[in-house]
DNA sequence: ACTGTGACACTGG
DNA sequence: ACCAGTGCCACAG
C-alpha cells in the first residue's frame, strides 16, 4: 500500500502514541490520532497499525470500544485483550474502565502547586 | 488534478 | 441499537 508513509511525522507520532498504551488497557483510533496531535486523522491510525510491525495493535479499538476487525482477526484481538485482563461487555470494552489516559499535553504544565493568597 | 480506498468518527432517523 | 450519510486526510494510480 504505502510502505514509505511510515517515515512521515504523522505516522511516527501515531506509532509513538500507540506504543504508550500499556498492557491491560486500550485506546481508540480517534484518541490515538488526537494524542499524536492529528485529531482529524483517525483513519490513518489503521494504516500505521497495518504497516508498522511490533505495535500493540490489539489495544486499539473503534469508537465506543468496539472491535473493528472482521472475523478471525477480530476474535484474535478479543482473545489477546482478554488475556491481558481487558474485559468485554457484550461486543465492546468498557472504555470508562479500560481506556488509557494520555498525559494531558507535552506542552508545559510543570505542575505548579497552587499558591493561595494570604489574608 | 481527480478518483478510489481505508482496522474511522459523528450525527440523524 | 442498527444503519446510512457525511466529513475527514494522505496515498496510490
Amino acid at each position: 500500500m504505502s510502505p514509505r508513509s511510515t517515515k512521515l511525522p504523522l505516522a511516527l507520532a501515531i506509532a509513538d502514541a500507540i506504543r504508550k498504551v500499556p498492557r491491560g488497557r486500550v485506546s481508540t483510533y480517534g484518541a490515538i490520532a488526537a494524542a499524536a496531535g492529528y485529531p482529524r486523522n483517525s483513519r490513518h491510525v489503521a494504516r500505521v497499525l497495518n504497516e508498522v510491525p511490533g505495535l500493540p495493535w490489539q489495544r486499539i479499538l473503534g469508537s465506543g470500544g468496539r472491535i473493528s476487525l472482521p472475523r478471525e482477526r477480530g476474535l484474535e484481538q478479543r482473545f489477546l485483550l482478554e488475556t491481558e485482563g481487558v474485559r468485554f461487555r457484550g461486543r465492546k470494552v468498557n472504555l470508562a474502565a479500560f481506556e488509557h489516559v494520555f498525559r494531558p499535553t507535552p506542552k508545559k504544565a510543570p505542575v505548579k502547586p497552587v499558591r493561595r493568597k494570604e489574608s
